[in-house]
DNA sequence: TCGCGGCTTTGATGTGTGTCAATATAGAGC
DNA sequence: GCTCTATATTGACACACATCAAAGCCGCGA
């Protein structure tokens, strides 16, 4: 658990793309989030849950809403889970998967451009 | 040169991640920028480009802030410029790159959050 | 036109990754 | 305990990718 809290921190610590160029530690850690969000079926995957009104998601919601097979759907999900995009819990049979909007937001402000031209 | 228009179309008309699920189609051309993202490398290069004073660099700048060859760079550099991120321009022997603003902008929209909780 | 420096392309190679089938785990209910 | 359902993990495989050396290309100056 340690290392998603790091990672996000990583993150979080890092400027502006526009502001300076970051370093290769920070690089590295970027762009695993980056290299996350670089697969269509997880795109999907998260803004299925994303755009889901509730915030959550059951694992078998997603599994429905695609042609591959359900280990590949949980897999997706563990790498969203690893980088620190989604939190999951488990409820009774169901495992309900939920964003983290403060990793969303702080990639976004990341690669936001400073108004100025 | 018109895959790269496109691209950028897709990226423009897809919704906000909290807004709606993403289609197939729209998720396979918004990973494309993602995945180009997705490399230490690359986020370091655009970084340098982005955080440029004067909006250009010349590739022999790049590479010597790398510890990679120089076909390497090349290679980063091509592929960051066939997902929009980058255009170059060729003036007497050198090559300079300079950053596509609106493409890290639409990106940025893309994963924001609408400030609603 | 010849060579040279800057950059790109090609070819080869080892490593990473998306996918599935098969198996395992975990909880609910009987 | 046993079984059924929901999810995760493992193992295997094909494919994609990051990297480098070598070769090619393109302006420029001599």
């Amino acid at each position: 658990m340690g290392a998603r809290v790091e990672l996000l921190e990583i993150v979080e610590c890092s400027p502006p793309l526009m502001r300076e160029p970051l370093d290769a530690e920070q690089a590295a850690g970027v762009a695993r989030v980056f290299k996350a969000l670089g697969d269509p079926a997880r795109l999907r995957i998260l803004s299925i849950v994303a755009s889901r009104a509730g915030g959550e998601v059951c694992v078998c919601d997603i599994t429905g809403a695609f042609e591959l097979s359900q280990p590949t759907i949980s897999h997706h999900l563990k790498v969203l889970k690893e980088v620190g995009l989604l939190t999951s819990e488990r409820r009774a049979s169901w495992v309900y998967y939920r964003l983290v909007p403060e990793a969303l937001g702080e990639l976004s402000a990341l690669i936001d451009m400073p108004a100025a031209v």
